[in-house]
DNA sequence: GATTTCATTCAACATACGTTGATTGAACAA
DNA sequence: TTGTTCAATCAACGTATGTTGAATGAAATC
């Protein structure tokens, strides 16, 4: 194992790298890709703006590094165990996937990288489901749980931002079996 | 009532008013707040983008002035017609309440108005739920409604974006049944 | 100790944007 | 016809932002 000094040039560079990258994930969650400037992360993270263009090359490298610093959440398909990620995302404040979805929203680079996050993400789901439309399926609990998450931390000043997630759960519970783990019904005619 | 000839200087305005408007709703629904542009808007409508400003005073004003033309949904809170209404925003485009709602995400300003008009949604719902966590409840059911359209109309490139919309509310009827028409349940131990 | 490397800062450029005030030309009133 | 009103255009200002390149000074290397 290669320790460097705990003062040495390198350790100081890599120190000031990840405070910027931190810095610029809490700011990208609270603003957003558009009205986040490199000035106010610089701010943020005690620097000068030119730094984070030396050490990131662009605002938008600076983003794609964040997204891809976020962890992307596992969860099988199992009801339960779906409910249980998102009572602890519903508990904790998940600065990385909001930030991310925030800002899929307003911009088109942000998007696509979204699109695969959130397929891997359905596919998971989807593989567990034994119905014939069990990607669908999959898809209307992630379009379910990306809704109560926009509501409690983005929009707030909801009856969801003040709820119990054990209560909240709950209440969801049957949506999420009936759409996991009931046998699968017929189409329906068109 | 005044009927002004169809060719006159203030039906002229009138008429150049409400293409700015059309033009401005679309535009801030393809781009949202941060990256629509007064030139873009003007653009788009075939005018001067000091006419915008001479009509709408400031970019705030204008987006203020196409939130406010937009249509509220109404719902009572019966789960077939709020089913219903989904299926309806599903089949079209509903350019208007997705402006709002992608704008309220990146902008500080529009949130505030949204909240206001998603607290009256909900509140609509709310009042025909028997549950005693009945305003909790329909804000879930807001929320699954909006998790749907956004991954539909917004995030698109999804399951979601190419599906039968009678067969996402069939998918989604016991979903809604078990939220607004099940006799209320107990809550949870803490 | 001299020289090089490099983390960091500083000042500035180019651009895009919201916004403004003067200007034009056609519709309207006299 | 003459003068007025007003829809619409044009050119420009001030500012914020992403970005760049030179300058600085301390650590690393010799």
């Amino acid at each position: 194992m290669t320790t460097p000094p705990p003062n040495s040039r390198a350790e100081q560079r890599r120190r000031t790298e990840a405070r910027i990258l931190d810095a610029a994930t809490q700011v990208f969650f609270a603003a957003g890709y558009e009205r986040t400037t490199i000035r106010a992360v610089a701010s943020a993270a005690g620097v000068d703006p030119g730094l984070v263009m030396h050490y990131f090359g662009s605002k938008q490298e600076l983003f794609r590094q964040v997204i891809d610093a976020a962890p992307v959440p596992e969860v099988t398909g199992a009801p339960e165990q779906i409910l249980a990620s998102l009572a602890d995302r519903l508990a904790n404040e998940p600065t990385a996937s909001l930030t991310l979805l925030r800002s899929m929203l307003t911009n088109p680079e942000a998007a696509s990288a979204a699109s695969v996050a959130t397929a891997r993400y359905e596919a998971q789901i989807a593989q567990a489901i034994p119905a014939g439309d069990a990607s669908l399926r999959a898809a209307i609990i992630s379009a379910i749980t990306l809704g109560v998450m926009v509501s409690r931390h983005l929009i707030k000043s909801d009856e969801l931002a003040t709820a119990d997630p054990a209560q909240v759960v709950s209440l969801l519970r049957p949506c999420m079996i009936s759409l996991a783990a009931q046998p699968p019904s017929p189409p329906p005619p068109r």
